[in-house]
DNA sequence: CGCCGGGTCGCAAACGTTTCCACGAACCGT
DNA sequence: ACGGTTCGTGGAAACGTTTGCGACCCGGCG
């Protein structure tokens, strides 16, 4: 900025002033300093100027598995509205794990993010929720929460999984099993207690030994749905509860030579890119991904600017995609 | 720091020292100062530490598409061996567009960067290199090349392509389609290139009417492929140039209840988590794309280390998936 | 003619670090 | 006892901005 400020015969603070239009500056001088920066290529330096404003314009997402598309979608939303308001972001994955949420999360306060996204893992989440609102970066949770006094953008989870597991019992499903998520995830929980909810509206029993741990991800999943396949009296329909471990329960099915939805149903929450393309397609249900990036954003620009806000709880309808896998022919009516 | 400093009894500049042991302080001090820290809850500034140093070591990440599960497990991959050094990754996505790339790009090169992997855009790419290294900003590119004076981490397309459709014409296949990639991206021309060589090598004639542009996306792939069916004398087999594109096939199919490989043979670039379950299993060659995003971040770092090195140009081989859309039984023999 | 006000601008102090330089004390060998 | 070396430490400049304060010049008004 010296170079420039020498170049076109003026005072650093004029440069300045131009640069971000912060006090008058005529026309001439203007222009004048103008081609002086184009002239020198000079770019101004953010760092500096962060030290200096104490902002960064930059945002933290903290999420547990950027392979996973519902992620992925999701940090997709958030990087375009970011950008769109002038911020940049900056993404650590935790790999689910608490052991490296807390250290990402250190890296993300030490740049000093103005605001953070967070989705809290599940023996983590409440330390590091704390961790972020005692150093003031104000934040909202997102996918899942780990604390109710500070904001949220999730999806119904227990609604989409009560209906799913409704239509499933509606077809005549009496054993219906579930693969579970993560424990200690407010995720996970809501959608066994909305599977819970559409058994007992049913008229059908729970039975624990129907549930299997796939932990949200393929493997575990592919096993669990074999140890569900293999007890005494197993189920006829399944419940996928993430997208990941309806991946891990169709290579399960094939390794047994089940077709579904013949020897077995299935429905799953989480839609992605290819579930229409499967034989049969797959009947989910969909959260709105880019829309919960998009108001976990607005959320905390909102908090950003008025910390004493009280906490913004917000829900998000899901969107039932009904297709084959459960069992329904093609032009069937829609579920309920 | 100076809250710390006060408290320990010290100066600022050994608070800094015991900070980064970057000179021997007597253990009495350095619990004294270590004590302060916790007890204030002090936590570095990182920009301000940056702007003295000039060193951000933060790495940017420019790619295509973060929705493409290529670039998800590059960005994995490059995010993981980052923060293992030390690192930390800003990521812009710029929607494979040269206006949006230059954007980015200057926004990377603002907050100061220590280095860069970019994937360069179709029309920008040029241009994007040559502003980072105007910059004096280390660069690898990945994926695709602007430049073949500076570093590149990309997969043998050529070979990868050649190796699929030469299957295809060994099964006897004597048209056989192609969905090419973004004109104007090195990716897509290579693998035309290998289509080429295989159709050549098999003594297949090249036939423009059997290529069409599928934009390495989805609806411009699925009406690229209805187009290809609809010509008169159709191609009895297809190879899709990526996963994307893949994708687009197949809806394209399904709407005509088209079976593969029975009414057309399918063999596709980019292996990707479902293609295994799909009915038939998909035929494919994989990527090692988290091998490419790791190879990325240690040449930069490297180049970093070293500006003067030679250009490294990095071609990692591709691994093929033999699974029967291309019209083999499971067990059939390996592909030479 | 003096004064006042507005329009232009520059100076210099911060922001929170790192790092060079130098200073005093203690200790060593002669 | 004394110069020299080492050890432990502090002061202060610098990194590139932003911004409060005040200086200067000019015209117009009383």
């Amino acid at each position: 900025m010296r170079d420039v400020s020498l170049l076109a015969g003026v005072s650093i603070s004029t440069v300045s002033h131009v640069l971000n239009e912060t006090r008058p500056v005529p026309e001439a001088t203007r222009t004048r300093v103008l081609a002086a920066i184009s002239a020198s290529g000079y770019m101004p330096n953010t760092l500096a100027r962060s030290l200096k404003r104490a902002e960064t314009r930059t945002l933290g997402l903290a999420i547990g598995d950027i392979a996973n598309p519902y992620f992925t979608e999701v940090v997709d939303a958030v990087e375009e509205v970011a950008r769109a308001r002038g911020y940049t972001v900056i993404l650590t994955d935790n790999g689910e794990s608490a052991e490296r949420e807390m250290p990402g999360l250190r890296v993300l306060v030490g740049r000093r993010v103005d605001g953070l996204i967070l989705a809290p893992s599940a023996e983590g989440g409440a330390e590091a929720v704390n961790y972020a609102l005692h150093h003031k970066i104000p934040l909202v949770q997102i996918d899942r929460t780990a604390s109710e006094g500070c904001d949220y953008v999730v999806a119904a989870n227990a609604e989409g999984a009560r209906r799913l597991v409704a239509h499933l019992a509606a077809l005549g499903h009496r054993r219906i099993g579930m693969l579970t998520g993560l424990p200690g995830l407010s995720s996970t929980h809501e959608r066994i207690a909305g599977y819970r909810t559409a058994l007992d509206e049913a008229g059908l029993p729970f039975d624990p030994a129907l549930t299997a741990e796939g932990q949200f991800s393929p493997e575990p999943a592919r096993r669990a749905t074999h140890a569900l396949l293999a007890i005494a009296d197993p189920p006829s329909a399944l419940f996928a509860s993430n997208n990941l471990m309806t991946l891990g329960a169709m290579r399960a099915f094939s390794e047994r030579g089940l077709a579904v939805p013949g020897d077995i149903a299935l429905a799953a929450f989480d839609d992605f890119a290819w579930a229409d393309l499967f034989q049969p397609r797959l009947t989910t249900v969909a959260q709105p991904c880019r829309r919960i990036g998009e108001l976990a954003v607005t959320l905390l620009l909102e908090r950003m600017a008025a910390p004493e806000l009280p906490p913004r709880r917000l829900r998000l309808p899901v969107e039932l995609r009904h297709r084959e896998s459960c069992g329904c022919t093609p032009g069937a009516a829609a579920i309920p």
